[in-house]
DNA sequence: CCCTGATTCGC
DNA sequence: GCGAATCAGG
Protein backbone atom coordinates (compact mmCIF):
# COMPACT_ATOMS: atom_id res chain seq x y z
CA UNK A 1 0.00 0.00 0.00
CA UNK A 2 1.37 3.42 -1.11
CA UNK A 3 1.19 6.83 0.68
CA UNK A 4 -0.69 8.24 -1.05
CA UNK A 5 -2.15 12.09 -0.33
CA UNK A 6 -5.08 11.57 0.97
CA UNK A 7 -3.42 8.16 3.07
CA UNK A 8 -0.76 10.50 4.39
CA UNK A 9 -3.70 13.00 5.18
CA UNK A 10 -5.85 11.15 6.97
CA UNK A 11 -2.59 9.63 9.38
CA UNK A 12 -1.94 13.17 9.73
CA UNK A 13 -5.28 13.86 11.20
CA UNK A 14 -5.87 10.66 13.35
CA UNK A 15 -2.26 11.32 14.75
CA UNK A 16 -2.79 14.83 15.55
CA UNK A 17 -5.96 13.31 17.16
CA UNK A 18 -4.39 11.35 19.25
CA UNK A 19 -4.51 8.17 18.15
CA UNK A 20 -2.07 5.28 18.66
CA UNK A 21 0.05 4.33 15.74
CA UNK A 22 -1.50 0.81 16.05
CA UNK A 23 -4.81 2.07 15.67
CA UNK A 24 -4.27 4.19 12.67
CA UNK A 25 -2.81 1.51 10.90
CA UNK A 26 -6.01 -0.66 11.74
CA UNK A 27 -8.06 2.34 10.39
CA UNK A 28 -6.08 2.46 7.53
CA UNK A 29 -5.58 -0.73 6.68
CA UNK A 30 -2.98 -2.32 4.67
CA UNK A 31 -0.13 -1.04 6.88
CA UNK A 32 1.65 -2.07 10.05
CA UNK A 33 1.64 0.40 12.75
CA UNK A 34 5.36 -0.13 12.21
CA UNK A 35 4.60 1.77 8.98
CA UNK A 36 2.57 4.42 10.74
CA UNK A 37 5.06 5.53 13.04
CA UNK A 38 8.03 5.27 10.09
CA UNK A 39 5.91 7.68 7.84
CA UNK A 40 4.94 9.67 11.13
CA UNK A 41 8.86 9.80 11.93
CA UNK A 42 9.38 10.78 8.09
CA UNK A 43 6.88 13.61 8.26
CA UNK A 44 8.49 14.91 10.95
CA UNK A 45 5.41 15.18 13.32
CA UNK A 46 6.84 12.50 15.86
CA UNK A 47 6.43 14.13 19.37
CA UNK A 48 2.68 15.03 20.12
CA UNK A 49 1.26 14.86 23.60
CA UNK A 50 3.33 12.09 24.92
CA UNK A 51 1.11 9.73 25.94
CA UNK A 52 2.89 9.13 29.34
CA UNK A 53 6.28 10.01 29.74
CA UNK A 54 9.17 11.67 28.21
CA UNK A 55 11.58 9.33 27.99
CA UNK A 56 15.17 10.06 26.94
CA UNK A 57 16.74 7.01 25.81
CA UNK A 58 20.63 7.13 24.74
CA UNK A 59 21.61 6.02 21.72
CA UNK A 60 20.50 2.78 20.75
CA UNK A 61 23.26 0.57 19.21
CA UNK A 62 22.81 -0.39 15.65
CA UNK A 63 20.86 -3.18 15.14
CA UNK A 64 22.70 -6.39 15.31
CA UNK A 65 22.83 -8.62 12.18
CA UNK A 66 21.00 -11.80 12.89
CA UNK A 67 23.26 -13.66 10.13
CA UNK A 68 21.05 -16.83 9.75
CA UNK A 69 22.40 -18.34 7.21
CA UNK A 70 26.23 -19.27 7.25
CA UNK A 71 27.44 -20.98 4.73
CA UNK A 72 30.60 -22.36 5.30
CA UNK A 73 33.24 -20.11 3.49
CA UNK A 74 35.57 -22.01 1.09
CA UNK A 75 38.41 -19.64 2.12
CA UNK A 76 37.92 -20.12 6.12
CA UNK A 77 39.05 -17.08 7.64
CA UNK A 78 37.61 -16.67 10.10
CA UNK A 79 39.16 -19.12 12.61
CA UNK A 80 37.28 -18.91 16.04
CA UNK A 81 33.98 -16.61 17.23
CA UNK A 82 35.04 -15.46 20.49
CA UNK A 83 32.38 -14.86 22.91
CA UNK A 84 33.14 -12.21 25.15
CA UNK A 85 31.09 -12.96 28.04
CA UNK A 86 29.31 -9.96 29.13
CA UNK A 87 30.80 -9.88 32.22
CA UNK A 88 28.63 -8.89 35.54
CA UNK A 89 28.31 -5.87 36.34
CA UNK A 90 29.48 -4.10 39.13
CA UNK A 91 26.07 -4.69 41.76
CA UNK A 92 25.15 -1.20 42.92
CA UNK A 93 25.33 -1.05 46.28
CA UNK A 94 22.40 -1.17 47.81
CA UNK A 95 21.01 1.88 50.12
CA UNK A 96 20.54 1.17 53.35
CA UNK A 97 17.70 4.00 52.76
CA UNK A 98 15.45 2.65 55.08
CA UNK A 99 12.09 4.83 55.91
CA UNK A 100 11.48 5.68 59.00
CA UNK A 101 8.31 4.04 60.32
CA UNK A 102 5.55 6.65 60.41
CA UNK A 103 5.50 7.87 64.00
CA UNK A 104 2.52 6.38 65.61
CA UNK A 105 -0.51 8.45 65.71
CA UNK A 106 -2.62 8.00 68.66
CA UNK A 107 -6.44 7.78 67.76
CA UNK A 108 -8.44 10.26 69.08
CA UNK A 109 -11.53 9.94 70.30
CA UNK A 110 -13.36 10.78 67.29
CA UNK A 111 -16.76 10.14 69.14
CA UNK A 112 -16.57 6.58 67.82
CA UNK A 113 -14.99 5.31 70.80
CA UNK A 114 -11.95 2.97 70.44
CA UNK A 115 -12.50 3.46 66.20
CA UNK A 116 -9.50 4.50 64.18
CA UNK A 117 -9.65 6.08 60.96
CA UNK A 118 -8.38 5.22 57.71
CA UNK A 119 -5.65 7.68 58.18
CA UNK A 120 -4.53 6.38 61.62
CA UNK A 121 -4.94 2.56 61.23
CA UNK A 122 -2.10 0.93 60.85
CA UNK A 123 -0.22 -2.75 61.13
CA UNK A 124 -1.14 -4.40 64.24
CA UNK A 125 -4.19 -2.53 64.35
CA UNK A 126 -7.66 -4.64 63.92
CA UNK A 127 -8.98 -3.33 60.60
CA UNK A 128 -12.23 -4.57 61.29
CA UNK A 129 -14.57 -1.44 59.52
CA UNK A 130 -16.74 0.34 61.61
CA UNK A 131 -20.00 1.85 59.30
CA UNK A 132 -20.43 2.67 56.35
CA UNK A 133 -16.98 3.78 54.05
CA UNK A 134 -19.06 6.51 52.28
CA UNK A 135 -19.93 7.94 56.07
CA UNK A 136 -17.53 10.66 57.37
CA UNK A 137 -17.45 8.78 60.37
CA UNK A 138 -16.49 5.50 58.98
CA UNK A 139 -13.80 3.81 60.87
CA UNK A 140 -12.07 0.35 62.17
CA UNK A 141 -12.29 -1.13 65.32
CA UNK A 142 -8.03 -0.49 66.17
CA UNK A 143 -7.90 -3.49 68.49
CA UNK A 144 -4.84 -4.94 68.60
CA UNK A 145 -4.78 -7.56 66.08
CA UNK A 146 -4.60 -11.50 65.93
CA UNK A 147 -0.92 -12.11 65.19
CA UNK A 148 -1.30 -12.34 61.67
CA UNK A 149 -4.65 -11.56 61.22
CA UNK A 150 -6.32 -7.75 60.12
CA UNK A 151 -8.35 -8.35 62.49
CA UNK A 152 -8.39 -9.06 66.40
CA UNK A 153 -9.41 -12.67 67.64
CA UNK A 154 -12.88 -10.77 68.27
CA UNK A 155 -13.33 -9.71 64.87
CA UNK A 156 -11.45 -12.64 63.39
CA UNK A 157 -14.07 -14.88 64.45
CA UNK A 158 -16.67 -12.87 61.97
CA UNK A 159 -14.59 -12.25 59.32
CA UNK A 160 -13.40 -16.24 58.53
CA UNK A 161 -16.78 -17.70 59.02
CA UNK A 162 -16.89 -20.52 56.96
CA UNK A 163 -19.06 -20.12 54.52
CA UNK A 164 -22.49 -18.78 53.60
CA UNK A 165 -24.42 -21.67 53.33
CA UNK A 166 -23.92 -21.41 49.64
CA UNK A 167 -23.86 -18.58 47.20
CA UNK A 168 -26.80 -19.57 45.60
CA UNK A 169 -26.64 -16.11 43.43
CA UNK A 170 -23.83 -14.41 42.11
CA UNK A 171 -25.45 -11.75 41.07
CA UNK A 172 -24.20 -8.65 43.30
CA UNK A 173 -20.65 -9.80 43.30
CA UNK A 174 -19.85 -10.34 39.39
CA UNK A 175 -17.08 -7.85 38.27
CA UNK A 176 -19.27 -4.84 38.96
CA UNK A 177 -17.43 -3.22 42.07
CA UNK A 178 -13.91 -2.35 40.73
CA UNK A 179 -13.74 1.30 41.66
CA UNK A 180 -14.86 1.16 44.76
CA UNK A 181 -11.85 2.89 46.13
C1' DC B 1 1.82 -10.62 27.88
C1' DC B 2 -0.52 -6.76 26.39
C1' DC B 3 0.45 -2.27 24.79
C1' DT B 4 3.09 2.33 23.50
C1' DG B 5 6.41 5.12 20.48
C1' DA B 6 11.61 5.29 18.84
C1' DT B 7 15.39 3.84 16.17
C1' DT B 8 18.20 1.53 12.82
C1' DC B 9 19.08 -0.03 8.44
C1' DG B 10 18.40 -3.31 4.40
C1' DC B 11 15.74 -2.86 0.74
C1' DG C 1 10.99 6.53 1.04
C1' DC C 2 9.54 2.44 3.14
C1' DG C 3 8.81 -0.66 7.05
C1' DA C 4 10.42 -5.01 9.67
C1' DA C 5 13.09 -5.84 13.45
C1' DT C 6 14.29 -4.37 17.54
C1' DC C 7 14.43 -1.73 21.61
C1' DA C 8 12.79 0.55 25.80
C1' DG C 9 9.31 1.30 28.65
C1' DG C 10 4.11 1.50 30.75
Amino acid sequence: MAWTEERVTELKKLWAEGHSASQIAKQLGGVTRNAVIGKVHRLGLSGRATPSRPVKRPPRLARPKPQVVQPIAATATKTTTATPKPAREASTPALPSRMAPAAYVKPKRLGNGDMVTVMTVQDSMCKWPIGDPADPDFGFCGHASDGDSPYCSEHAKLAFQPSRRSRERRDTYGQTVRKAG
